[in-house]
DNA sequence: GATGAATGAGGATTCATTCAT
DNA sequence: CATGAATGAATCCTCATTCAT
């Protein structure tokens, strides 16, 4: 269109900026997506918005992605990657104590996960689920289903080899869940914590996993009934 | 005005056009409001919609609510308000143990808050905070704080009455509070649960208070070091 | 409908404020009407304003005043008063010079009508008048038609008397109608002047009046035609 | 693209859908909504009506101005190019009389603005501006300043050649003034005139000059003071 | 493929008008 | 008569989506 570009050689790629490669253009769709739509919600995100932070235009979004729905399922299903059966490997083959595997556990899931971006997509299902319950039930199995399982086996590794007392596994399953989520969100989301704190997530996880290996009581309980109910 | 409507009770109005009930509105506004943006989100919940549920029209809405901004504050500060100077007398009268205590706390919580619409809050500050900063800030002060204050003070009589060991109080706070936020997000959203499992808060409740106090082991830890940090 | 009023006797009449005289109210509500139109036009006038400045509720203002519309022909009509009749007599007894006359005629006007809020009536009909053909027919009739008449009455006074040479009255009238309306304008518009000037109404007569008449050159002209065409 | 517009003038055009023609657009608008603003006020022109007249939709118009009020700006300025310099070396260049010149300047100014959707602007500034304060300080300062400042200078130079007498030259400006503002309100108001009259301003105007030249009167003034005051 | 101008359905908001009290 | 709560048609404006270039 300009008339002063008639001899530029596109390959040359003197300024590598402009010169996005055409197969990483989804990617980074993908990536600007995720951070637009965990930042501000689906309905809050511009498709322009998401095209200016990829560096295209408004178009090229649809020449990927049939719609903004599609381009919110594609960033879900993108970010879910099924790593549970290496997980499920790595930590067979675990061979310490089982309280020390919950918390490796933890600490793993959060600096390979819960700090990156991807985790992200566990607030968007929070926040957004409802509006697209095929693409929850698609994160129930392939996240919730195997994440679950994966901290079972954990807990029931505990059990089995004498560690832990038997307590009811959902229940102590979602305990852990529970911290993590709130780590998730603490991240993602002003609301959980006061304005001027910040967390350190390390010291919280091992301190989570502190208190729910040994409790917060000094006497041990008279009766384990509420806890193997 | 109407006399053939003698034992039809006025609740169940069949729409009678032009009800003047100034007095009632608002509340039922924000009542309609507070499901509407729990269950869609702001963004998708149309005031027309708001209005429908509350049985009004379209412009009724602006008339007592300048904005669908207004609105959504309106309803968040609506469903704050200060009970926990009430909470806080009742528990510095509590006289049982201080595990007990947190049980009962916590129960005590879900059944008039967590079990409530009133939860609904905290899902939305979670899901759209990020548009409203200055009601987050709000939600901060009216409830984040002083909920963490209250969970801080039964942990602190439980450590000065020699019942609980001494922790790192902000993180046992979180421990709290994440079990409550994981019993709220439950309630709201799909995307911590697998599909086909319900949860009963009260036993969630008891686990987890039970394996807060008494630990998932059986052999107490070695050192403290971690619990005390 | 306030529970402390019962035996209040309106007539007393203690404190006249809230106490309108019913016939007074759609006096006062076109009194407030003209003021807002004039000021903010007719679509930016919102019938709660007029009825807040006259004091009354907005229903009651539909209780005088079918619609809005026809409010605004109300006040259209209220303040055409047909005072040329009068004037007409007041002007034929006229016994001074045809050039003192003309003087005195806009001084008259302008103290009269000009300088009152009867001419913010001129500033509606220009601003708005394409809203209402029917009311400026009616403006036309009432007081386009016997101002010019009127005018020219004067002016045709002073060249039956020889005071005046013989020009094209058409346009000789619409010269001194061009000075009115400047003045209504200058009054009811910041357009025609610079921010910072403000105008003396009777100077600036004056000042028309002699330039008309004796004209700004030193020298007649050599011809007469282009002032008789 | 269509084969089967060989004779057809193309301003013509049938509405061809998503015509793509950036440069051209605002023009196209800004000259839509002159004409409706000037025709129908601000509030009485909707938006879909100059998209429509523009032939363009709805969306378009915010494509290139974001709300209706910088529309309504955008059509101000538009119109308002200061040709104030390109007059006034015009007019310095001027050899003739200065009776010729006022008649020359005021004949011109009818022929290139007067007559023009150009004086719309001074419509709307009378009619709107009360509106849009900002709007008429710009006016002010981009067309009133100059155009009486231009108007002065010929007074001036009458003066100072000794062709006219020293009189106050703020209301002979004004006089000037006075006659365009009777010939725009002419051409844009059904108020000013009667209903079955229409005026030939190059008439009006070569009267009115000659009236301000030479005056009515057969006599010269005994005094002066009037017009010196 | 890419672009970005153009589209138009959708939803917030205003306000003249109605009417039960 | 007077009130002001309620109504809903009308209009501005946004933004996902389309498509000519």
């Amino acid at each position: 269109m300009q008339l002063s570009k008639p001899f530029v050689d596109p390959t040359a790629s003197l300024a590598p900026k402009r010169e996005r490669r055409k197969e990483a253009r989804p990617g980074e769709l993908l990536v600007a997506a995720l951070d637009l739509f965990v930042e501000k919600g689906f309905a809050a995100t511009r498709m322009e918005e998401v095209a200016a932070r990829a560096g295209v235009s408004k178009g090229t979004v649809f020449l990927y992605f049939p719609s903004k729905e599609e381009l919110f399922k594609a960033v879900v299903r993108e970010n879910i990657s099924g790593r549970f059966e290496e997980w499920n490997a790595e930590f067979l083959a675990y061979e310490g104590s089982s309280a020390d595997m919950l918390h490796h556990c933890m600490t793993t899931w959060w600096h390979r996960i819960g700090s990156t971006k991807a985790s992200g997509i566990s607030k968007l299902m929070i926040s957004e689920g409802s509006h697209f319950p095929d693409i929850v039930a698609f994160y129930q199995n392939e996240v919730v289903q195997p994440g679950h399982a994966l901290i079972r086996q954990v807990l029931q590794r505990g059990t089995d080899r004498g560690e832990f007392r038997r307590v009811n596994l959902d229940f102590a399953v979602y305990g852990v869940v529970a911290a993590m989520m709130f780590l998730i969100l603490s991240k993602h989301s002003a609301a959980c914590l006061q304005g001027n704190v910040s967390l350190d997530p390390d010291a919280y996880i091992a301190n989570q996993v502190a208190v729910m290996l040994h409790g917060l009581c000094i006497s041990k309980p008279m009766t384990n009934s509420v806890l193997s109910r």
